[in-house]
DNA sequence: ATGACATATGAGATATGA
């Protein structure tokens, strides 16, 4: 089973790139982020003329997740709990079933929070405490869980072609990577670092300016966080570092990971 | 230090992103 999440930076400006990428990857479940779409305007169709069931929590202009798949979903929660308040679309959840039985999948577009000290800023950390908890409860189900998507965290300077570059960005601040850690440390595995180590130069985003691209200036933000259950089943992490070179691409390309 | 680039909205310039 192959699952896979991607910050599309618009989901209508990326149709043409999502439908090439998804008829070469044929991925069996993909979290989707930034649609800046409301329901009613999701494309859906082309996703369905490829097999796709699509579950949208879309918002206008701003934010908006999703999770297409090749089966049915179960059990959907759109939002993230433990703020009523909170009108942003950036948490989408349901259970998929598989081979050997069933998998919980989230597609999570966690806040920027720049620039530091704002509104935002702490908007992006309690965020994160609320999924924490959110993921703390999860956990007892003991089964297997992924949380993917764009968590707008850079974990480590390993992470990062040049991590001094980051030192004043919200991405990189000890507050947002506490709070990563404190996620991971519940029990879940970070899928490409359980694959391929520490090794450097590993990246899912590069900036539209300055020829990031092309200098390979990088950061690594998106994530697939396993539990216990699924880790056990992971047979593979990549990151879909071609689709950078679409015409018209997103800033953040596809990580995707193969469960046994 | 600034802006560079891209997208949505809406019809020019601004908000947001990372």
């Amino acid at each position: 089973m192959k699952i896979a999440t991607w910050n599309v930076n618009s989901v209508k400006a990326r149709l043409e790139n999502a439908v090439a990428w998804l008829s070469d990857a044929k991925p069996d479940v993909v979290c989707l982020q930034e649609l800046k779409c409301e329901d009613g305007a999701f494309p859906a169709s082309a996703f369905e003329e490829l097999g796709y069931t699509c579950l949208v929590h879309g918002q206008k202009t701003y934010n908006g997740v999703a999770i297409l798949s090749r089966t049915r979903p179960d059990d959907v929660l759109r939002g993230l709990p433990g703020d009523e308040n909170d009108q942003q679309a950036r948490y989408i959840e349901a259970v998929y079933s598989h081979a050997k039985g069933t998998v919980r999948i989230a597609s999570i577009y966690l806040p920027n929070g720049n620039p530091i000290g704002s509104d935002k800023f702490s908007y992006k950390l309690s965020w994160m405490d609320r999924l924490i908890a959110h993921a703390r409860g999860l956990l007892k189900n003991e089964e297997p869980l992924v949380l993917a998507g764009d968590y707008n965290v850079i974990p480590t300077p390993r992470d990062a072609k040049h991590p001094d570059a980051w030192q004043s960005d919200a991405l990189f601040q000890p507050g947002p990577r506490a709070r990563f850690r404190q996620l991971q440390n519940l029990g879940f595995v970070d899928a490409i670092r359980q694959c391929h180590g520490e090794t450097d130069g590993l990246f899912t985003f590069w900036d539209y300016q300055a020829l990031a691209w092309q200098r390979n200036n990088g950061i690594r933000i998106d994530h697939l966080l396993l539990s216990p259950q699924a880790a056990d089943l992971l047979a593979d992490a990549q990151i879909m570092r071609d689709v950078r070179s679409q015409e018209r691409p997103s800033d953040h390309v596809p990580v995707m990971i193969t469960l046994r």
